[in-house]
DNA sequence: CCTCCTGGTTTGATCGTTCAAAAGACGCTA
DNA sequence: TAGCGTCTTTTGAACGATCAAACCAGGAGG
């Protein structure tokens, strides 16, 4: 009666052995029917729990996923990060997998936490976020043959030795969607306000809209319709107003909500007549009525866990990638038509 | 060499018995400063990290804290949440704890888990967030003797043998503080715009402006510069709207980010020379140069470390509880001066 | 009748630590 | 020299599960 109870409680309650019980728990198909009715029920009845410490120290698996979290929430990515991380734990919990938190000051620390984790045995698989080119830690991983995903792909072109599983979002199609849309709106003359070419995922949102674009207007006009700044509110702000001074566009598509929030109050507050698109539909989108691109975060964190779970499990599945196609969160300022006296196509 | 080192692969690299290694790590000071060398210096070459499982097997300890993540992060409590999570990780991190997360959609099912993970012994202690009234987590917890913090306060009057250990942060100084400062730089008519007068947590925030205002305009004239309203920047927008028509008032105080962003840009669109201030500092605030009253989540989340580690070690510190005073994040909405021209009294 | 097989169950052994108590080493006193 | 106390180190015995192999019916096949 004293502490918990073990297996052995258990199989003393049932009348059988501690590995029937065990069994019973972890392939039930091998236990005779009757015989596995009558240990659940002194399960049932002890409200027994099997201690994962033991469990773990024979099997050597923890059932723990270790995630690092970032020191720096910028707020506009935390948020991503943040409903990424509750889908994923979701999933986990579902195959009774748990995740487990640790922090680390730049990379070669996250390295040593690694290995720490590794060693004591408390992490099964890590999953990692915000990657960036050169990663030092795919390949410290990759190295060690540890299970891992990155919820981002990998910015240089990886050795075929250390590809790896990955998940992560087509923000060209996020951006060419948001440009279609407003194609489809009736607007032709749309600014695109990105990042700083030097970055690949600025390439690649540029790009989305570019491709959108090409049909409609030339190459040169592309050129003075785009502007490539730092993220940040106040950037967004006079990116539009350069913007809106030199070419004259009817919408905007950007490559973060920061950006687009910017852009959405220059626009309302000269009093223009100007339809905004943000990227990553972040609770200020929402807040201010800012369509934006929307990741599928829920279905991104499930296809990460699935495939840390066939890594897990020795399975080695075909597409060990995933590049999810994300949808335009509609809001106020993605349905605003073009301006009949300003544009020269007509709306609708 | 096959296999990572043990206890044991240490022991006999050291020409010691297993337990003076264990000695060793756990306490150094009963070991003979020399074999304690020789012990680290084994234990340093063979890279040896002790297996946390068997430990926690004997011991009946994991030295980890378990964190309910919230369902749905609505992004501007989320970001608090956030970073208060960040800084208990390295606080946890820095005593060799780690910190597991888990989710449960409904208060009962999270009671389920606490139970689970007490039971598997994943988990020594628990913190949670986002109390509400009549919480019947807290009381479960109590009930079983477990070890918790809460980042929140209780917000019902408890029984002596309810009160836990709990760490939160002073509204009524936060509101009060940006109150004064508005008053300093000569603003008399401030409003306040906050949340439905149910919630406590509402009350606070608005005791801390009503005090502050007390000396300045009778308690007629601050019934007029008040507005309850739900969260959302419509709501701050609209409230700002009809105080500015009913009471002229030269500044606003509110009691979140999102009404604090609603009434700015209102004051904007309009033309209108306010300051506004908000309460929480995100990252929104940060984008949009709103001042903000700004929670000490570092502190909270020290604290709130401090006083698991207590329970966990048998210490009953004499204050269980922090209740911690929030600073004010200054920035351009809460620096301008009344116009003097709307304004009774003159500027400086 | 003996052997072989198969489905179901039980029996040692083991995972890597820590606890509790025993055992050595050493100096000091009687 | 025996006896005692203190400091340091070592030795069994857990902790609670799973693995691997042994065991035990009972039916099929030779």
């Amino acid at each position: 009666m004293a502490g918990r109870p073990t297996i052995n409680t258990v199989a003393a309650a049932a009348g059988v052995s501690r590995q029937t019980v065990s069994n019973t728990i972890n392939s039930p198909q091998i236990v005779d029917p009757r015989t596995r009715q009558r240990v659940l029920a002194a399960i049932e009845q002890l409200n027994y729990t099997p201690s994962a410490a033991a469990a773990q120290l024979r099997t050597r698996r923890s059932r723990v996923i270790g995630l690092r979290l970032q020191p720096e929430t910028d707020g506009i990515n935390g948020a991503v990060l943040d409903r990424f991380l509750h889908a994923f734990t979701v999933a986990a919990q579902r195959e009774s997998y748990r995740v487990m938190l640790f922090t680390a000051p730049d990379d070669a620390a996250e390295i040593a936490q690694y290995s720490q984790l590794v060693a004591a045995s408390n992490v099964d698989a890590f999953l990692l976020t915000s990657t960036h080119a050169g990663d030092p830690r795919t390949a410290w991983l990759a190295s060690q043959g540890l299970p891992f995903v990155t919820f981002g792909r990998p910015w240089t072109q990886l050795s075929e030795a250390d590809r790896h599983a990955w998940v992560d979002v087509d923000g060209a199609a996020g951006t060419r969607l948001a440009t279609e849309h407003l194609l489809q709106l009736g607007h032709r003359r749309i600014a695109y306000v990105g990042f700083p070419r030097s970055a690949d995922l600025a390439d690649e949102r540029l790009s989305g809209w570019a491709t959108a674009m090409a049909d409609v207007v030339s190459a040169e006009s592309r050129e003075h319709l785009a502007r490539h700044v730092c993220d940040g509110v106040d950037a967004g702000s006079r990116a539009a107003e350069s913007l809106l001074a030199e070419s004259e566009p009817t919408a905007f598509v950007c490559a973060s909500d920061s950006l687009a929030l910017g852009a959405l109050s220059h626009v309302r507050r000269i009093g223009q007549r100007c339809a905004v698109i943000g990227f990553d539909d972040t609770p200020v989108a929402a807040a201010v009525d800012l369509a934006s691109v929307a990741q599928p975060l829920t279905q991104a964190a499930e296809a990460a866990f699935d495939l840390v779970l066939a890594q897990l499990n020795g399975e080695s599945p075909s597409p060990r990638q995933y590049l999810l196609t994300p949808h335009l969160a509609l809001r106020g300022s993605g349905s605003v038509t073009p301006d009949p006296s300003t544009s020269r196509t007509e709306s609708e």
